[in-house]
RNA sequence: GGCCUAUUGGAGAAGAGGCUUAACUCACAUGCCUUUCACGCAUGCAUUCAUGGGUUCGAAUCCCGUAUAGGUCACCA
């Protein structure tokens, strides 16, 4: 006659170490009143998620906030997902969006007492824990093959009852000890399984920090808690990594909500208090009038590198991410435009229960706003980085001339409510390509929006006389005199009002003869102040430019 | 299919029984400004809170049913 003690002892013959030693190894942290300790612990299965980031940044400063400790943990016990080298690519993009723990794993190594940080790694320390549980009874082996588990399915499906390894279905739950030894010492593979005490008919109260007081179905599942690999499952990973990491807070998203009474249960089994749970809203997107969760693998907004390389403001994404996080959060920074979001005060009581779609136009508005506020130097300096790692061309047209790309960049910054023309680096050199050749040269090559109206010959004898008689040392106001009188000499009014006055007295008016030099120096009716644009090209480059427009006529 | 969660305008949302003839932000539309575009400014944009019933003098707010959407039911996390 064995005991459980013998089983455990069987099963795991190395074992010395005890729950009170891991208890002592790790003590509960000395931490301020109030101060939580959050975590961030993705799986190395590939790029940073968006959704994974809004998790990660709302951990962070939860922890953050309150003076607590936020940590990262890799959660590699699925060694057939792994993707080489994923870990160390997830921490290094973390990090680009300000993303930096603490403590935990970190990439290239580990940080702080708790550890280690990696799943892998702390093979011994989930046996001592499983250990226990067989001692106690709340676990046991067993040796289902995977035909037998489908068989089981097959059988609840015909019946129509839950599914699932639990109850009378649970064929290796209730052997007597002598019989798991014997089948242990024949040799038959097995894994080990929680023994629940559960019953599907009856409910768990729990409490979630973003979805309040819950009553949920209890857990009646003997999960598999230790796979035959020697590595725990997800849900025992996270019940002794987050108690001997004294997590205090678990933010993660609400497709874990429905396991959550197995983890309360597994937690009440192993005596350990559970820690607050936040289960958060996922980020979704509107398909063919659907609402679906982000996609890994159809979604481009699914991976956050796709904003990196499109160039958006990690601010201006970060805070968009917030205005989800927080609902609050808009009212708060327009009511407080010189803080940043590390000032915000986040608060789970102001989180959304329901997944919000996401909104490209709304992050566009908060990047085109950080933008536009940038200095012609710092937009230069900020462009210049994207540039060198996403966009060779562009890195070329501002290496050519740094002084001359920065020029370019301070069209209309002295004004009172700068241009808010660029949403994303993506964007700037199709905006300022006319300012180089050869791209200027192509441009004119095309379909231009010339007049359809007005006279070729009158035309070109305009432009060229601008471009001899144009004037670069004069204010705006002065210089738009100029263009006026040149208007007048080939028959264009000084006004509109004036041309709508008297229509046939004139051409057109002075509209026209902007227009047609706006076409002439940028190939395209709609271009950043003119006046800017001929101050930055010279007055030779002018006439070269009009030349090639005349051409064109 | 079972279980869970959610449901306020195109989007994010405020709203906790009377102060809501539903705040605010983005988007959109119109107008003004104006040498174009952008900016800025002004105005408009839900008689209605998925739906049906109920409670109440009074409901977006409380209760019940229905519908719809999402999540979840692995030796994946």
């Amino acid at each position: 006659m064995y005991d459980n003690k013998y089983l455990a002892n069987l099963i795991f013959p190395d074992v010395t170490e005890t729950l009170d030693d891991l208890e002592k190894r790790y003590p509960e942290r000395n931490l301020p009143e109030g101060a939580e300790v959050t975590r961030f612990a993705p799986s190395p299965t590939g790029f940073l998620h968006t959704g994974s980031l809004f998790t990660s940044l709302v951990a962070q400063k939860v922890a953050v906030q309150g003076g607590g400790v936020f940590y990262t943990r890799l959660e590699d016990t699925d060694t057939k997902r792994e993707i080489a080298g994923s870990g160390e690519d997830l921490i290094r993009q973390l990090a680009v969006f300000g993303v930096v723990p603490s403590e935990g794993y970190l990439g290239d190594h580990q940080e702080g007492n708790y550890g280690p940080y990696i799943q892998s790694e702390r093979a011994d320390i989930y046996k001592v824990a499983i250990k226990h549980l067989i001692e106690i009874g709340r676990a046991y082996p067993c040796f289902c093959t995977k035909e037998e588990l489908d068989e089981i399915r097959n059988r609840q499906e015909k019946m129509k009852v839950v599914p699932g390894y639990y109850g009378r279905f649970a064929k290796y739950r209730n052997l007597t000890v002598d019989e798991y030894v014997e089948l242990i010492n024949s040799g038959k593979p097995y894994v080990i399984r929680f023994r629940s005490l559960g019953d599907h008919n009856l409910k768990v109260e729990a409490d979630d920090l973003v979805r309040g007081h819950l009553l949920l179905t209890q857990n009646d599942q003997d999960i598999v808690i230790y796979k035959s690999d020697g590595l725990p499952t997800y849900h025992f990973a996270h019940l002794v990594d987050d108690h001997f990491m004294r997590t205090t807070i678990v933010t993660r998203g609400e497709e874990w909500l429905p396991s959550l009474p197995t983890h309360l249960e597994l937690f009440e089994a192993m005596g350990w208090k559970a820690p607050k749970y936040a289960h958060l809203p996922v980020i979704m997107k509107m398909d063919n009038g659907i609402r679906r969760k982000l996609s890994k693998r159809k979604d481009t907004e699914a991976s956050c590198a796709y904003f990196l390389q499109d160039g958006y403001p990690v601010y201006a994404f970060k805070q968009y991410l917030f205005t989800i996080a927080n609902s609050n959060f808009e009212e708060w920074q327009i009511a407080n435009p010189t803080l940043t979001i590390d000032d915000f005060h986040f608060s789970f009581d102001n989180m959304s229960r329901d997944g919000a779609l996401f909104d490209i136009g709304k992050l566009n508005f908060f990047s085109k706003e950080f933008l536009a506020k940038k200095t012609a130097v710092e937009m230069t300096e900020f462009v210049k980085d994207y540039a060198s790692k996403y966009n060779q061309e562009l890195l070329d047209l501002i290496n050519k001339d740094e002084t001359y790309f920065t020029k370019v960049m301070d069209i209309e910054k002295d004004k009172p409510n700068p241009r808010k023309d660029y949403e994303k680096c993506a964007d700037i050199l199709d905006k300022v390509k006319f300012m180089y050749e050869p791209y200027y040269s192509t441009l004119m090559k095309g379909e231009l929006p010339w007049s359809t109206t007005l006279d070729h010959e009158v035309m070109k004898a305009t432009l060229k006389d601008f471009g001899d008689t144009v004037e670069l040392n004069l204010t705006e106001q002065e210089w738009f005199e100029t263009l006026k009188q040149c208007g007048l000499r080939h028959g264009f009014a000084a006004s509109k009002k004036e041309y709508k006055a008297e229509p046939e007295k004139y051409l057109g008016s002075v509209n026209d003869v902007a227009e047609m030099v706006r076409i002439a120096l940028t190939s395209s009716k709609n271009s950043p102040n003119i006046y800017y644009v001929l101050r930055i090209l010279g007055k030779d480059e002018i006439v070269r430019r009009m030349n090639i427009a005349c051409e064109t006529l």
